[in-house]
DNA sequence: AATTGACTTAGAGCTAACTCGAAGTTATAG
DNA sequence: CTATAACTTCGAGTTAGCTCTAAGTCAATT
């Protein structure tokens, strides 16, 4: 099966405008044209997008991505740096988590506060973020 | 206690125009000024940076950040406002979280195909995203 | 008295990641 | 044959969040 870009862009919740962009950044260097010079994505290249959309959605900036993508056309010579890089961004995201769940922390507290003060709303910080 | 500019940003590792910028974005209102003019911070402040700071590590705009502290600074005719926004913001930290923990899964499966074929290092995939 | 260093403001500049508009091409429906 | 819709490129514009520079003030040391 073959896809337009506006197909493509309606399952990865992104426009057409940001899939263009990212082919212009050098993230989608596989992706196929027919006769009139238009984008025709392939299943193949859904597992790509959908690879794209992971990295970017932890945070991976567009550079990056698209490095990883150029060594995996390289052939096997990068295979090392590869893998490198997944490790590294493995960690990353792994932190990215921890502090999450830490900050959480704090956001229930404060919820707690509210959720206690909301009910007997009397004596309410006012110039305190303490607490 | 009193700190300087340059003490904050030690202490949050931000630098000293960060904490001015977010201070003419309207997060910090409340830091009070000596003679010459210069901010001095106190630890009830350091409080308001810590929240600040978890606010925005967990993706919180800066206006938005704004909001709540005028908010806090209105008194308690915002108290359900504000605990509205924890909730809101909570279940945005969730959301985080749970995307975060897909993707890790996704970067895990290709770390046991970078482990395996670096070991092994034939045949590896030199145009496909998948497997 | 002069130098040094840390602060001040105002405002320009930067980067990432889009986002949009203009102008043009092509395939299909009427 | 023409109108419409969906695509194309190019390049300008936008937004968030800094980041930096210039020019100036002020307190403390030499």
């Amino acid at each position: 099966m073959r896809y337009t870009i506006s197909q493509v862009a309606e399952k990865f919740d992104l426009t057409a405008h940001t899939i263009r962009y990212y082919d212009k950044e050098g993230l989608l260097p596989f992706v196929e044209r027919n006769k009139a010079g238009n984008r025709q994505f392939s299943d193949k290249d859904f597992d790509w997008l959908k690879l794209i959309c992971c990295l970017k959605n932890t945070g991976m900036p567009i550079k990056q991505i698209k490095l990883y993508i150029e060594w995996c056309l390289q052939g096997d010579e990068t295979l090392e740096m590869r893998r490198q890089m997944y490790l590294d961004h493995r960690t990353e995201v792994i932190k990215q988590m921890n502090d999450l769940q830490e900050n959480l922390k704090t956001i229930d507290y404060k919820l707690e506060f509210y959720d206690t003060i909301c009910n007997i709303p009397v004596n309410a910080d006012k110039l305190s973020a303490g607490k």
